[in-house]
DNA sequence: TAGTTAGTTCAGTATTTGCAGAACCAATAA
DNA sequence: TTATTGGTTCTGCAAATACTGAACTAACTA
């Protein structure tokens, strides 16, 4: 079996696809596959072979987005965080429907363009924005029927 | 009604939210809200105010990823760029697929943790897994009815 | 053929980002 | 009350990124 290290690595670059920084990605990484999956600030500083503050930084970062959240036990002060798997669910509902982030931006546009003379590029805008919004109630529908089930 | 260049910088701003560099994202929106729609590259160096490399690249980023092409005209020598609405929905049906790009790390999790001692864990994150697959196909369905309409 | 135009490529620079190290703070422990 | 622990904040630097300007190329044009 590959070495922890290397797996944290491995999927530490996967993740900075997703728009997160190199150390951000290697503490989630190390999160998702470490044993037990709650891990103190200096295991993870340790691990990573990082500084406090880069790991402070990336630790607020991943749970200002709900990425990761922190357990304690009684008698030790410690933090020991954790992937959020609860509100993944919650995550990933909301990425689904950030479709709708770029209809912000073409909504504006077609306020902008309300008197061009270009009607057919105003019509194509338009058919965009109409299958976005329409992909977005199509996902919210599928949502609502996966948590009915 | 705001000026043109204020509205340029409006829209990039949200723009760069998509991943796009300052430039690439003034380039962007400048087609999305110029009148008319196509515009060479001149007219879109000197109303950026950027360098012949900055726009070259810009625009290059921008047609490889299909959210710009160009059209000519005849005893023209230039191109004239413009927005690829043609190419859209083809994005769109690709960026709402690609959640399941978050499955294939989420399968490296679990392989990596069969033996996990921590069971709970594991599970939850196979439920994230669950709901996430669940979607994408929800997705390709609805885009399917879509293009049956 | 030489000149012009439309755009690209290359070399260097300014800005931004990501991180380290050390000083710092707040809560607990002695 | 002082000391220790767990983590944060601040300062600065190294590397990466985004851009400029100039030299260059390829295709058309006179």
């Amino acid at each position: 079996m590959k070495d922890l290290k290397d797996k944290v690595e491995e999927l530490g670059v996967l993740s900075e696809k997703f728009g997160r920084t190199p150390l951000e990605a290697r503490v989630f990484s190390y999160l998702l596959l470490a044993e037990p999956p709650y891990r103190s600030f200096d295991d993870i500083r340790e691990f990573l072979q990082a500084s406090k503050s880069a790991v402070s930084n990336a630790l607020n970062v991943l749970q200002r987005d709900n990425s990761v959240t922190y357990r304690t036990f009684s008698g030790d002060r410690k933090r020991y965080f954790m992937v959020n798997t609860k509100e993944w669910n919650k995550k990933l509902m909301d990425s689904a429907r950030n479709l709708s982030a770029f209809n912000v931006l073409l909504s504006q546009v077609l306020e902008y363009r309300a008197n061009s003379k270009h009607e057919e590029f105003t019509q194509e805008i338009q058919a965009v924005m109409d299958f976005q919004t329409y992909l977005s109630e199509e996902i919210d529908k599928a949502i609502e029927a996966w948590k009915r089930k």
